[in-house]
RNA sequence: UGACCUAUGGUGUAAAGGUAACACACCAGUUUUUGGUUCUGGUUUUCUAGGUUCGAAUCCUAGUAGGUCAACCA
């Protein structure tokens, strides 16, 4: 990085900086991701985590992993596995990993400790009657009538709300602030609940739950957290957040909040992915089309492409909708520099070379990657009869068409140039078998042929190809921006999101690949094997496919 | 008919009162044994109206537009 020229700071950065500059914080400062473990995490949490961890990484400081987990209802040890998987995989490494059920105890004192100071008690309203007290944003609300109870009657009822003497919902706690405030949430915040249920990591210990106000600030002064970044619909909470520390007179942390992503053509919130994968729309959480970090991964995004992607789209308090083009921009970067070249003839027609030998087989180094002079060559197999993709021949083509076609030549990648004679049709009038002829002394690196031709295309020795699937991803959602759908958006799924080509043909080589390693199908875009290959079956998934210049030219 | 947040090219993000710029996208050309990559160039911008100032994207006022808030969710 070019210290002397720093990029310029975004807001987060700059409060940071001035905070530092005075002096606050001389121990460092301290940020935390803190997820539900309710669901998978998406590309909107990998901005939030890219953010918290990137801020202490920039700054000096350390960020906690603390767990949201103050509804047993929705909670699961599932998903806090998944979430630890995710947020490693995406390199970055936390400080401790906590819980805000670890602060039940410390959280219930808290609660006492407000009784005590006449700033809560205990309301046997029910759901539907506080909810008329709350009144409306234009309208005040008006005081329950439990709001008066006496400390020690409160002690009692909260004790015994505790106890499990009560069932759910015949009680709460409520902060006792202004019915009046014009801001809805300081107008007697519920601060817990009785739930008789079990939770993932206390198992029957409580039966009272702290609602999200009153763990959430807590639990962020308990750990010392300098900046607990949030997202915008927080914003309202924050006099709450405010108010409960200064009235605890614990350790000042201070909220603030940013735009969460939202990327075109998908959907993010957790209900409406939930959605998806419940009515099957996707197979799973992990499903290549969804944006969920451990979708992303199957499909082939890496870790550093995500990193960098949350680094362009930065960070503000606007509304904003990335276009899924930036996403795609950043693995096709990354993917180019790191990636091997293959050949893989997805939509195959038979091309014989009508000159060469019935049996010779000759065995062709290729380059790995032209991005790469480490990469290397690899032997790849030529005979007499290969498949071509059935694009790249056209009975009848245009001016600029750059591939095969009658009397046409072009060449074979890494191999040699040909030139096509003659064709079969099917009945149906499409075409069977292409014929063609090599100029036998045009073969790559050491072609005398003085022959110049346009295209280049790529193709497989049919006695060496080996079958593979291939998995075709394209957006989910056939409209840009999903905002305004609401739960509408299950009519706009883009009925071609997924495309299976049962029996595609790949090169020999990649008998052996791997899960973790990204190619490239030269001309076709970058692939990955799926989890679902097995020993006997190659299955490979489309991450993105490269620029196609020539698609946007036909289309015009 | 409230409170709060926000408003800069097509999309994002900068510019801390002093030449509006960077990335993506798009277009044209260059390079290329991938119609990929590279490289070069181009199109396109401060919500509106007032005010302060020598000077405003930036400060003030009013408007307009969008967003958030009335779960025993987070």
């Amino acid at each position: 990085m070019d210290e002397s020229k720093p990029k310029s700071l975004n807001f987060l950065e700059e409060i940071i900086q001035q905070n530092l500059a005075t002096g606050q914080y001389s121990n460092g400062i301290f940020t935390r991701f803190p997820p539900e473990p309710n669901g998978y995490l998406h590309i909107g949490h990998a901005k939030s985590i890219c953010l918290n961890f990137g801020l202490a990484l920039k700054f000096g400081g350390k960020t906690n992993l603390r767990f949201d987990d103050t509804n047993p209802i929705t909670e699961e040890t599932e998903y806090v596995e998944a979430i630890k998987k995710d947020v490693s995989w995406l390199g970055f490494t936390w400080e401790n990993e906590l819980y805000a059920s670890n602060y039940f105890e410390q959280l219930y004192q808290f609660a006492v400790d407000l009784i005590k100071k006449s700033l809560a008690y205990v309301d046997d309203s029910t759901a539907e009657q506080i909810a008329a007290q709350k009144g409306t944003p234009t309208s005040a609300g008006t005081e329950s009538p439990f709001r008066n109870r006496s400390v020690d009657e409160n002690l009692t009822l909260f004790k015994e709300m505790r106890d499990g003497i009560h069932a759910d919902g015949a009680k709460v706690l409520r902060a006792k602030i202004d019915m009046a405030h014009a801001n809805m949430h300081m107008r007697d915040p519920l601060m817990y609940r009785i739930r008789h249920m079990a939770h993932h990591r206390t198992g029957n210990a409580w039966c009272i739950y702290p609602m999200y106000d009153f763990a959430h600030g807590q639990s962020d002064s308990i750990e010392g957290i300098t900046h607990s970044i949030c997202t915008l619909e927080f914003d309202v909470h924050r006099p709450l957040y405010d108010w409960f520390i200064e009235k605890l007179t614990i350790f000042p942390t201070h909220q603030y909040e940013f735009a969460r992503l939202n990327l075109s053509h998908t959907v993010m919130s957790k209900r409406k992915l939930l959605q998806l994968v419940n009515e099957k729309i996707v197979h799973g959480w992990d499903d290549p089309r969804m944006p969920t970090i451990s979708g992303l991964r199957r499909r082939g995004y890496t870790a550093a492409s995500i990193r960098n992607f949350c680094d362009r789209i930065g960070v503000a308090k606007r509304d904003n909708l990335i276009d899924l083009s930036l996403l795609e921009f950043c693995i096709r970067e990354d993917l180019n520099k790191s990636a091997d070249r293959v050949m893989a003839v997805l939509d195959p027609v038979q091309l014989v070379i009508s000159n060469y030998p019935e049996d010779q087989v000759e065995e062709l180094a290729i380059e790995n990657n032209p991005e790469d002079p480490e990469s290397g060559t690899r032997s790849v197999p030529f005979s007499k009869n290969l498949y071509i993709e059935r694009e790249d021949f056209m009975l009848d083509p245009p001016k600029k068409f750059f591939r095969l076609g009658p009397d046409l030549m072009v060449r074979l990648k890494g191999a040699y140039i040909i030139k096509c004679e003659s064709f079969d049709l099917n009945e149906d009038g499409t075409v069977k078998t292409i014929y063609a002829t090599h100029f036998p002394n045009s073969k790559s690196g050491s072609d005398t042929s003085e022959i110049h031709v346009k295209g280049t295309i790529h193709w497989v020795s049919i006695p060496h190809a080996v079958e593979a699937e291939i998995r075709s991803f394209d957006r989910l959602l056939i409209v840009e921006d999903a905002s305004e759908l609401g739960d509408d958006f299950m009519k706009f799924i883009n009925p071609e999101s997924i495309q299976i080509t049962e029996k595609a043909f790949v090169e020999r080589s990649l008998r052996s690949a791997s899960v973790n390693k990204a190619v490239q199908f030269i001309r076709k875009g970058y692939y990955c094997l799926d989890p679902d290959a097995s020993s006997g079956k190659l299955v490979f998934n489309r991450t993105v496919t490269l620029k196609d210049t020539w698609a946007k030219e036909q289309n015009k």
